[in-house]
DNA sequence: TACTGGATTCACT
DNA sequence: GTGAATCCAGTAA
């Protein structure tokens, strides 16, 4: 399996957040296949519409890993796209592959349903919180290609965006890790 | 220094 | 279906 490099992520935010479905996420001994994104770039709905502290990476980099905390509970993870533009892709969702009894042990949960389907709930399952926030992409988070072939879905969020150039939302089409929400 | 709201999840009804 | 938990970054003063 190859590793992604950094070039992968100084493209489109919606072509990244696109081909990025189907790809194998690893943290230590803990991997998931990604089946779900959300692409984020200079929209009011993003933290990339005001370039602040916490969205400079999404200015500056491509390639690196983005954590933020949100609701006092949850961290979420985001790897930043394109070379001279803001942008980042959210992982909404992952369909675990190994480590699994270590996911549960971090989740509190036998149920392997409810291990990665929603982006706080995989951030929890990978052990990921904003230690790993600004480092690049492959150091403790690393990625692979994966050459699988599936349906991909495009969708929006509405009443969240009021962004142009919809859709930013994409899922594999029957995947039992999709969220909900 | 204080206030506000959020790229969510879970328990409960 | 509804509401609580929970805390940090951003903003205003």
């Amino acid at each position: 399996m190859k590793q992604i490099n950094q070039d992968f992520f100084a493209r489109n935010t919606l072509v990244v957040a696109k081909e990025l479905l189907g790809k194998i996420i690893k943290v230590g001994n803990v991997s998931g296949m990604i089946v779900e994104t959300e692409a984020y770039r200079d929209d009011p709905a993003s933290h990339a519409y005001n370039k602040t502290l916490r969205s400079k990476l999404m200015y500056d980099t491509w390639g690196h890993v983005y954590v933020y905390f949100i609701y006092g509970n949850h961290w979420c993870l985001n790897f930043t796209t394109e070379k001279n533009k803001p942008g980042a892709v959210l992982i909404r969702a992952l369909q675990p592959l190994s480590g699994i009894d270590l996911m549960k042990k971090r989740r509190k949960t036998e149920n392997i349903k409810q291990l990665t389907n929603g982006p706080g709930k995989l951030t929890q399952a990978l052990g990921i919180t904003n230690k790993f926030n600004g480092e690049v992409i492959g150091k403790h988070i690393k990625v692979f290609d994966n050459n699988l072939k599936f349906e991909i879905i495009q969708t929006t969020r509405i009443g969240i965006s009021v962004a142009k150039d919809l859709p930013w939302r994409f899922y594999i089409k029957g995947n039992p890790w999709v969220s909900k929400f």
